[in-house]
DNA sequence: ATTGTAAAATACCAATCGGTATATTTGTAA
DNA sequence: TTACAAATATACCGATTGGTATTTTACAAT
């Protein structure tokens, strides 16, 4: 390994599913060396500290899923169909997630407190582009005329996510994705009626 | 201290405090003797070892909030009542939560995974109730006649259920109540929507 | 008052933790 | 080819971890 940028960003990959599954907290540096057959040595000539491997490694995972998300969002040409996207998306995360463990924005939500700001503060980024992201395409749908105008879009924005994520949650502990079937299918039946 | 039974709460109580801010991985029997004033040998003669602190620990809680839950279920004469009970009992336990660190269901959904699973067996039946009993209660309110006939009982109780959850989580992150504020509205309204 | 016993406190253990200091390897430029 | 610097590997550090073995304490029965 003479490329740093590679080393780093093995670094970066292999510990995001760790940090995912396990924990910040629970993922050791033993566990990072031993997934990625790197030593401590290049783990710290990388990076500062356990951290920031794991500050970085929420950046990529929050890249990687924004990435996926936007492209399904700009290739569905209404409102509606951009919200239902969304909805679909988060169905194929669970049935095939690019990382395991679950969301890493709930994941990182719930165990990120006041011992890890920068993570903290990182999540709260990530939920407050997710809603405002929702709440703008309802929002635009609204002023083009695809969504009915008495929708109020922060509280169908916000009960959209909310019941996405909570959704998740229950998937995951469940081990299944039937709870997220039935929001699914709920949120889609929401959508429709909103449609004009 | 010569009382084992007051020894084995006190434990339990300081310590559910200490695994639902911190997580289970993340707290220390050191933490606890700490939060105790209790040795180290007064926990494993009471316990057999950390895990069962855990699950002790969550069953505790679990048994303080459904208690209290269910308290104010039956306070409410119609299902239409007993579901904005549920919905106003989550706002008031992250004004002011029972113990701190928001819900232990869903912290124990994300963190108990493979490592863990008689808690994550505790967290899922934990889910199970209180899925089923929503549901109940909208398919007692349609059977009664107080909510309407049309009414899909489990998507709509799914749909109260999981945004509930997914506003506690964000409610959390983002360290004040206002998302959650915004779920609530939607659903007392929603509910208003399906009582006759 | 003495003794027996259960509970709690203390002392200790190997293993592992995150992190650092040092040594070794590797690629590159002279 | 040699010298240099950057990248990686190795060796080591004190602190802490969960857990156990042992000692001390406190209460109840005699």
């Amino acid at each position: 390994m003479r490329n740093p940028e590679a080393t780093k960003q093995l670094i970066i990959e292999k510990a995001i599913s760790l940090f995912n599954t396990q924990g910040y907290r629970a993922t050791s540096l033993s566990d990072i060396t031993k997934a990625t057959g790197i030593t401590k040595g290049a783990i710290y000539g990388n990076f500062k500290n356990k951290d920031e491997v794991a500050e970085a490694s929420f950046e990529y995972a929050i890249e990687v899923v924004m990435q996926e998300l936007k492209e399904r969002i700009s290739a569905a040409a209404t409102a509606p169909l951009k919200l239902k996207a969304i909805v679909n998306y988060h169905e194929e995360y669970i049935k095939s997630p690019p990382f395991s463990g679950g969301c890493p924005i709930i994941n990182t939500s719930v165990e990120a407190d006041d011992n890890y700001p920068q993570l903290r503060s990182k999540a709260i980024r990530s939920v407050g582009i997710m809603k405002t992201s929702i709440t703008k395409i309802l929002a635009r749908g609204i002023r083009e005329g695809q969504i009915n105008a008495s929708v109020n879009a922060e509280a169908i924005g916000m009960m959209i996510y909310t019941s996405i994520q909570g959704a998740i949650v229950l998937s995951k502990v469940e081990g299944d994705g039937q709870s997220y079937g039935v929001v699914k299918k709920y949120l889609h039946s929401l959508i429709d009626s909103i449609t004009v």
